[in-house]
DNA sequence: CATGAATGAGCATTCATTCAT
DNA sequence: AATGAATGAATGCTCATTCAT
């Protein structure tokens, strides 16, 4: 009920559109100073609006970076769903998986870094960090489409036996390191680095 | 050096007592509440003293954080190295490398959890994050030695062509995400993750 | 200009009350007990309001006294230049400039005080004392008034010869010990003092 | 009687050495850093020694400061009235009292500028600043010498008709502005301003 | 005589939030 | 819908002082 009033769905045209500048603010601020330093004020102030206005359309300082949070993890979900979808065997899937996470990342910096710093940062009011917050029953549409993925590959006969989570764990934390590794992306680049993550993987799920 | 001045050189005995004990209650501060809370009058408070007396015996609240970092660092460091170093062949060193890591996780977690919060949050004065602070100049020892390991294994012919650099990346994210994915831990285990991962990259050098 | 951001420009009613009301408080404040212990806790406590509220409305501490010395300089500087305007001669313009000078000591004595305190201890940010900061390339205009007052006196021929400078600061100084010599108050008094000070300096002009 | 255990007269030989060296380094402090920031930790840094040992030997850092007042007045006292008596006539002695008052300024501009900075920042614990607390019943030996050089050259009718506190309190204004003026020194200099202060006042008291 | 260790009090400042307008 | 004004709480840090050694 009286999430209704704020932060709820509906809401009119020019408060969603309010609530749009925000995030984009929050993204851009998140991006330039972290999330330590990432204030209301310093996000208004990039907004261009008062930080009253952000209390005024989010229950709280936390509603926003959830509210950021989903939508970030949407956006970057869709992009590689949508690329994996278009591959037609398995191994195409895969590879198709690698690279379109690894190039969201490149297309959208100040995203994937606002994305990063919330999780790294943000916690639970029981102050469970995001971080250690996968949790099982939650759906995680990305792991989940990457399980699926794999476990066709293997009722096709197309990939050998393997335990699917622990592939799939080994996987996500492999195309999330590239960012965490500034070293790799001078010494090697993008594209090299991608193309040596599939073969990596082509040759452990066979 | 302005580390001479305070928190640095032989120190008394007492000293080095205190700042043990604040270290200490600084793991145990970033392990319950997180870097964004671990004021300095939270870890007084687990260690039993004043805050000023932090002040007194570092430089710095950042002080404090790196030296902290260094030794969670050295720590780790020392103990994967130590047993990579007993094992004989590439593959065994391979395997000691992926399994000691995971055990340390596994060992020390509020060790861990220090760490990963320290390298998520901590900032340069000039607001670089650490952990895009993997500098190419900068040693980085266990990334050194796991690199040094697969070179190895290439030149005796125990593995394949790859990029080191990159499979050392994939490595160290695989390793990494175990604990930042707490669904694994429940539905596969310490054990059988260290087991499958070394399979898969075992599959993957040769 | 970074002055424009807070603290400046027109500002709303209430804001510029609010200013006013902060710089008495700080007047106050600064008689009572001297610049060392004017905190923004003792300046808020006498204006019946927060210390955050006066980090609202000023940059800073710092920003705060150098709106307040400026206006206490203005004030004291209107009051003199006015009486020293409305005379007719140089040998009047000389007694308006020291009688008018006095009597606003003892006019608004917690001013004259504030003012002191302020010239007397704070620093600039390379920590250079307000009160070694006569810069002869300033205006200093209360200065300007004296020296020209007695170089057309000089060219009147009303004044005989010596150096404007000297004679202006033994003037000035003349005035300052007023306040700084508690027991000239008590034992002469304001009026005598002035115009025995008047008769000293007629005769030092001739 | 709990005076003399601390920061009394005797002492050791050795106390009393301490004593002036932390002075010493009072005197630089304030010099360099002025009053406010003349902090203990600042002072036992350029003295080389604890900040406990100050504590050790004076009551106070008040008591400090009392005692350094009193050595610097003292100092200067006696120079200058040491000039002051080897003159034999009333005008010389006039012309001493001024030219060995800057002559002091500028041969001990550390001490003058100490002097300075306690005078204008230190209060008494009823919170009087030491600026206003010329005691008309306290002795001020360098005002009592001057008020004694003029009074004696009315006597023996070398002055004219004055009040002596007034002419007094003009001339001790005169030079003590010198210093608060910084203009003047680059404009005129020590010794013209010294020569035209001594001709403004031959002529003020005629 | 001298120090390192320790503390409580106080500092300026920033923050998320509320509220009247 | 939007803002400026206002606040209590918390931050890192420095200070003068005390005390055991």
């Amino acid at each position: 009920m009286s999430d209704e009033r704020k932060s709820d769905g509906k809401g009119s045209f020019i408060s969603e559109a309010r609530r749009e500048q925000m995030m984009e603010a929050a993204i851009a601020t998140l991006d330039e100073i972290g999330f330590a330093a990432a204030s209301l004020s310093q996000i208004a102030k990039r907004a261009g609006i008062s930080t009253a206005l952000i209390s005024y359309h989010f229950d709280d300082k936390n509603d926003l970076m959830n509210h950021l949070l989903m939508r970030l993890v949407g956006q970057s979900t869709e992009y590689i769903v949508e690329q994996v979808r278009k591959a037609a065997t398995p191994a195409e899937r895969l590879r198709a998986f690698i690279a379109s996470s690894l190039a969201y990342q490149e297309a959208h910096p100040s995203r994937y870094t606002a994305l990063l710093e919330i999780i790294f940062h943000a916690r639970t009011p029981e102050n469970v960090p995001y971080y250690k917050l996968n949790d099982p029953d939650d759906e995680e549409p990305i792991m989940m489409e990457l399980t699926r993925l794999l476990r066709e590959g293997q009722q096709e006969g197309a990939f050998g036996v393997f335990r699917v989570e622990v592939m799939a764990t080994a996987i996500q934390g492999a195309i999330g390191e590239y960012l965490l590794n500034p070293a790799i992306a001078k010494s090697t680049g993008l594209e090299a680095y991608t193309n040596e993550l599939v073969r990596i993987f082509e040759k452990a799920v066979r």
